[in-house]
DNA sequence: GTTTCATGGTAGTATTACTTTTAAAGGTAA
DNA sequence: TTACCTTTAAAAGTAATACTACCATGAAAC
């Protein structure tokens, strides 16, 4: 099969935007210098006055695009997710075996095609790093019940759910399929942090394949075992 | 092995504090209060004024304690795991056979014993509940490394090395055991909280046994197979 | 040629996370 | 008993945060 590349626009939840960022200059430049921003200096110290003056525009225009900073991280959380599932359906999409499939989900987790559905305007890389250390403070609020009914955690946990399907073609009678998939999400994205600032709870040191490796093997080792 | 209680005082990081908590009665109301609200209201939206207030007292007073609210959660997150340590140590300490002592730590940290080694003004539910919502926030800071090199995170560490020696005993040629280990403590912690907030990411609905049972077979799969 | 739309700009609010200063209370020492 | 010292409380202040509201303006679309 012809692997095709339309003009793909990573779609995000309505609801976690006001105004499409994508739709003008000044948002598609918000979400550049936000990812910059935030990379480099962490969420907490991230302010939207301190990305206006970067941008030399006032606080009032950002807002009209993000309702809060948190909103902004779920905009990152959820197109993130949604890029990497896509990278996983088309580079699956020609295999067979369930293993295989497994294999390179897993791989494409711990290390994604940077260049794949690349947006200009979007530096993977400071989105990424954003993921790694930031996503989780997405959930971990008192909000999360409501933003959950909102869907803003769909697009984690589609690929989540991928994940599950693919183990349960391996071992359709595995009981923990949901619970192996989403930790192992989690801890290849911890992993990562982990290996960079308490190197004492990782082994891989920053090698992905490897990283990607040992997580297929943790997965895989529970599925072919009786 | 007779089994010997002491009066024994989980002892926390002293770089964590100014001031001994435990100390003192407005200091020992600090840490029982505190618990309580956080848990209510959510790290974000609990401050050292709504305590002050709570406790008929002065932020100042609180703040010499601690020196802000992060080093609060820090002071919880070190108390927590140590606490957790204890008991695993206790319980364990009679046990020779390596796959009892693992299953047995790994239902302790799912499903700790509330009354062991406990402290008359810890609400120890309530710091379960913190440690499983908001412990990922006290090293998803841009001041971890400092942190770390301070010890804030030794408590969490402890548990997880100790772990990992229990594998390696298993299988001492087993590659990924800090990986597994640290990846199944975090784990058990989200699950709890994606069985309530995000079901869909977990199989065991809040049945604590269970999610001791599914950890406890996802790490020995992995043990026993070649 | 008017509506709409994107952005700019100003100002204001309530709250946060602290810090500083001052004052009172309590214990020891000559 | 007075002087001294330390501990704790109370009050007030500060810089910044996270927004909200409202109005103006220039350009493009209909």
């Amino acid at each position: 099969m012809e692997k095709i590349l339309p003009a793909i626009k990573i779609e995000v939840n309505q609801f976690i935007y006001l105004k499409d960022p994508g739709s003008t200059e000044l948002g598609r430049s918000i979400i550049a210098s936000a990812l910059k921003m935030i990379d480099d200096m962490g969420m907490e110290n991230f302010t939207f006055r301190k990305l206006a003056q970067e941008l030399n525009t006032t606080e009032s225009s950002i807002y009209r695009y993000f309702e809060s900073k948190h909103k902004l991280l779920l905009y990152f959380y959820n197109w993130y997710w949604s890029w990497l599932e896509l990278q996983i359906v088309f580079q699956t999409n020609n295999l067979q075996d369930p293993e295989l499939i497994l294999k390179k989900a897993i791989q494409i987790i711990a290390k994604p095609d940077q260049n794949e559905f690349s947006c200009p305007y979007i530096p993977i890389q400071r989105m990424i790093n954003i993921v790694i250390s930031e996503s989780s403070k997405t959930y971990l609020t008192k909000e999360v019940d409501e933003e959950n009914k909102a869907g803003f955690f769909l697009a984690f946990k589609k690929v989540s759910k991928r994940l599950t399907k693919i183990m349960l073609e391996i071992k359709p009678d595995y009981l923990y399929a949901n619970t192996l998939s989403a930790t192992c999400l989690e801890g290849i994205l911890h992993q990562q942090y982990f290996a960079i600032h308490l190197p004492s709870l990782s082994d891989t040191k920053g090698d992905l394949d490897k990283l990607a490796l040992s997580f297929y093997e943790i997965i895989i080792n529970n599925l072919k075992t009786a």
